[in-house]
RNA sequence: GCGGGGAUGCCGGAGUGGUCAAACGGGACAGGCUUAGGACCUGUUAGCUUAGUGCUUACGGGGGUUCGAAUCCCUUUCCCCGCACCA
């Protein structure tokens, strides 16, 4: 046996030392750019990130051999709170500790033979690259898109840090899943907003990205058009905005709601009775806030103010509630309630006994407030709104959207659920905001040739507060304006802005006079295909896409969509669940390696399920693929005296060799068009069965050329999933240079002869029944074979179909007209009526000839005299009485042994 | 609740109107090789039947469109994922 682990040793040392998949900028050459999610470098590499590598790595080597440039490469997400978390735990350095995992999991990444160039690796800790973060932000502060404020922010208290509102998922914090706190922190954020329209609208751009990726971005964006009105308090001069898709209900509000964290909810309540009752509440529902609050089953909770409001529409004084339905993060932070329209006002209402008022109502029957259990939130028409009824409620809605605009009670607006990006986080292992605080000149940013900010070495990790606190040399600086006393900002970036970019980077990695060299970038971008997983759907994906419009805006680049292809790789998961310690499923790929070789590991990730879907390991599945692997070896090692790679001369080929090759084209076809559409399983699928016939080929009387070139085309189609084999095939069979460089196989249309294929199918299951008939009556060796074919129905039915194609070629008309006539076989004939009619060049073929079949066997005569050593007649039976006589039934050849 | 995706043989998983009893792999069974096991090779693997390009039943359940449905439409059950009191 093949020792693979040696192979694959042996292979990645010449790739390395002849530098082979190193790319550069080729203005004659067509560029390809595939790009996997880089990765942190945490501890060891996991089964998910081999099938990361496996399917782009295989995409890569594809188009390389197709003759694109491919730009494909590597590098590490290397800031992040894994590596403080180390250091606390084991006093380790947080660099040493990062670019050791680095070390060791590139080291990983070579033995698995992915073909990434590795000139262009990028670790984002370094500061060469973050110093460009810096540079960032100052080019969006300078823009306005980076900005300081006083907000309730998200506090994971398991990270110590403040999260951005994409990094809470379900209360929870992404990474930790500690319960999330609200607190109030002066912090930085960039302004994503600005672009919310454009993100959202341009998600229609990306039409090779998954649905369900869009469908996120869209809710997550949350983009809904209404009005805002502002309605006056009654007794005070403050009024109080409130926004609504609604507008058509504004003559049903019965009352109002705004949420505790409102500003004006304070004011409004001071020095009135009700103000100790209100501070009362407010303060249990922050405390409830974040398990209970974000349970919707639970009770709507409020409490009346004390104030009222006046209705713009009717005049009307309706009460002002505070409830903890209503969310500060949204719209204004206060609701116009319309209970008899919407359910939450409605369950609210029902439990503080407020008045109900239909406005809209359905056609057929009239709402009454009394007979209602729900709200009726469907299509209807308007009642209880003066000039407006009668109208049909959606079109009432833009009525009374311009009469609000007329009125001045307020204006139309586009609401988002989309917040700006909070990027501080009190942490160190991070990119230095480069901010200095002065006395005298306030918020400084530090000068651009003063940058990188460097982080500093001299901190203690003590597993409170933010470590860079601690280094005096940091913290106390000069102002860069004034040169007076100054601290600087010790809070980091969120590790999402160094990715948001560095895509950007690897064009020109070592670029030093901007974050990336407009010109490679020209080249190089848009990412052609980007692989990665799900869980960043609305994190990185979204923020990615921000930074290239706000790069382009700043004249950086010149594309809108950073992303034109993605692919979203499913859970690797076994014995029916996520792999994790606790359950310990965990499979390690360095044992997979170990035991069976990079190849087969790659083989079987690609094999066992299509890259975007869940993939159950399965020990199994392993082996299978390691027995293909020994078997596709030993196919070339064993007949290594069968190659010759003179030309295949076309005259000297029989039906077998022909069949052969019509295959091969056959195959070329499929797999190129499998992996263009990244059914790699199916690719791989194809491959087998050709390899299981190149096999029964080779022990016959082979043609060395045909054969030399089906192992040639196997091994070619075969390399993007596993390249140390083939390369070693590669050169066994005797061809120079590298097979990861050679050119991908094109087919001949022409070689393609379908009827050949499946005459040799006949041939074959005829040979089966002979074999399986001598075996049966235990003749070794006949005298004379006669085989008779007879097609009695099938000829009157060829007849009667050729009539009915020269009227029409109408299938349903056809199959109308024929099927009652041939009822007995109706199975057989709907079959065959579409295959005729939707393949012209058969029709004479098999009319003509009465059968196919009988030709076939005629002129494989020869072939059975060989095989069966046996004279051989091929008998057409004219009609079925002289079938019978010999036992042979319609369209089946019978076997008679004498 | 809203949105997205699923349900196929013993298993993983292809297949989106006719060439489908359904690729490929695994498992199981039988046979070959072998002292035996492993490895390897061949065949079988819905039921009946067979010397079969035969018949019947079948791609979660029910209904429909069609000469014809795993595939299209409606309906229903179940599962997974994302968001979540969004005004």
């Amino acid at each position: 046996m093949a020792d693979f682990n040696k192979i694959s040793k042996k292979w990645r040392k010449l790739w390395e030392e002849k530098g082979i998949f190193k790319v550069s900028e080729d203005p004659k050459k067509k560029k390809f750019y595939c790009l996997e999610m880089y990765p942190y470098p945490s501890e060891k590499l996991h089964v998910g990130h081999l099938r990361n590598y496996s399917i782009g790595d295989a995409l890569a080597r594809f188009k390389r051999m197709k003759g694109f440039n491919v730009l494909y490469p590597m590098g590490y997400d290397a800031f992040g709170l894994p590596a403080e978390n180390a250091a606390i735990k084991h006093k380790i350095d947080p660099e040493k500790w990062t670019l050791d995992n680095i070390k060791a999991i590139s080291e990983q990444q070579k033995a698995m033979g992915m073909s990434y160039d590795w000139s262009r690796k990028i670790q984002s800790c370094t500061p060469d690259y973050y110093k460009w973060n810096q540079w960032i932000f100052l080019k969006f502060l300078e823009k306005g898109l980076a900005y300081r404020k006083k907000s309730s922010v998200n506090w994971c208290p398991g990270c110590n840090t403040v999260l951005a509102n994409e990094q809470v998922e379900q209360g929870k914090c992404w990474r930790c899943k500690s319960v999330v706190e609200q607190k109030d922190l002066e912090q930085w954020y960039f302004k994503i907003t600005n672009y919310a329209d454009e993100l959202l609208n341009d998600i229609n751009k990306l039409k090779n990205w998954p649905k369900r990726v869009k469908t996120m971005q869209r809710n997550w964006i949350g983009r809904s058009e209404g009005v805002e009105i502002d309605f006056k308090i009654k007794n005070s001069d403050e009024k109080i905005s409130t926004f609504t898709t609604r507008a058509d209900t504004v003559y049903g509000i019965t009352y109002m709601v705004i949420a505790p964290e409102h500003p004006l909810v304070k004011k409004l309540v001071k020095g009135t009775e009700y103000e100790e009752k209100i501070n009362k509440f407010i303060e249990e529902v922050k405390k409830e806030e974040i398990s209970e609050r974000i349970d919707e089953t639970k009770d709507k909770k409020g409490i009346f103010i004390g104030k009222y409001f006046i209705n713009p529409f009717n005049k009307e004084e309706c009460p002002i509630y505070i409830a903890d339905y209503a969310v500060m993060e949204y719209g204004t932070g206060a609701v116009m309630a319309v209970p008899t329209h919407d359910q939450r006002d409605f369950d609210f209402a029902k439990k503080y006994n407020l008045p109900l008022k239909v406005v809209i109502t359905p056609k057929k029957k009239l709402l009454k407030e009394d007979e209602m259990t729900e709200a009726y939130i469907d299509e209807g028409i308007l009642v209880n709104s003066v000039q407006f009824n009668g109208l049909d409620n959606k079109k009432a809605i833009e009525k009374i959207s311009d009469f609000i605009e007329k009125k001045g009670f307020g204006k139309r607006t586009i609401n988002y659920k989309i917040r700006d990006w909070l990027i501080s986080r009190q942490r160190y292992w991070g990119t230095p905001i480069p901010i200095v605080y002065c006395d005298k000149c306030g918020i400084v940013p530090v000068p651009e040739n003063r940058l990188p900010v460097l982080l500093p070495k001299d901190v203690k990790f003590s597993g409170t507060g933010n470590p860079l606190e601690t280094s005096n040399n940091f913290v106390n600086c000069k102002c860069p304006k004034c040169g007076g006393k100054a601290r600087r900002e010790t809070d980091t970036m969120d590790t999402f802005v160094d990715s948001s970019w560095y895509f950007l980077r690897y064009c020109s990695p070592e670029f030093d006079k901007a974050p990336f060299d407009k010109k490679a970038v020209e080249y190089w971008m848009p990412v052609d295909q980007y692989i990665g997983g799900i869980e960043h759907a609305i994190l990185h994906l979204l923020y990615a896409r921000f930074f290239t419009k706000a790069l382009r805006d700043l004249g950086l680049c010149k594309i809108d969509e950073p992303f034109k292809r993605l692919m979203t790789q499913g859970m690797v998961i076994k014995d029916g669940a996520k792999m994790s310690k606790s359950l310990g499923n965990v499979v390690d790929p360095a044992d997979i390696i170990k035991d069976y070789g990079p190849d087969t590991a790659r083989l079987f990730i690609l094999f066992a399920a299509l890259p975007e879907k869940e993939l159950d390991w399965n020990d199994q599945g392993v082996k299978g693929a390691f027995k293909f692997l020994n078997r596709f070896y030993s196919l070339v090692e064993d007949n290594k005296k069968n190659i010759s790679l003179d030309k295949i001369d076309l005259k000297q080929l029989n039906s077998k060799d022909k069949y052969m090759l019509s295959l091969m084209n056959h195959l070329i076809k499929d797999v190129t068009e499998n992996i263009e559409q990244f059914k790699f399983s199916l690719a791989i699928s194809d491959i087998m069965q050709f390899v299981s016939q190149v096999g029964k080929y080779a022990n016959k009387n082979i043609n060395k050329e045909v054969f030399s070139e089906l192992v040639k085309t196997s091994v070619l189609v075969m390399s993007p999933f596993i390249p140390f084999v083939c390369e070693e095939l590669w050169a066994m069979v005797g061809f120079k240079g590298f097979v990861s460089l050679a050119e991908w196989p094109k087919y001949d249309e022409s070689m393609i002869d379908e009827k050949a294929e499946s005459s040799e199918e006949l041939l074959d299951n005829v040979k089966k029944d002979i074999a399986y008939l001598l075996n049966l009556i235990k003749i070794e060796k006949p005298k004379k074979l006669t085989l008779f074919v007879s097609e009695k129905w099938k000829y009157k039915f060829f007849k009667e179909l050729k009539k009915e194609i020269e009227k029409t070629r109408d299938i349903k008309a056809i199959m109308k007209a024929i099927i009652p006539k041939f009822k007995e076989n109706s199975k057989t004939v709907s079959k065959l009526i579409p295959l005729i009619v939707k393949n012209p060049g058969r029709i004479p073929l098999v009319i003509l000839d009465q059968n196919t079949e009988f030709n076939v066997l005629q002129n494989s005569k020869k072939l059975f005299e060989d095989e069966f050593k046996s004279a051989v007649e091929i008998v057409k039976a004219e009609d079925s009485k002289q079938a019978k006589a010999k036992n042979a039934m319609p369209g089946k050849p019978a076997i008679v042994v004498e």
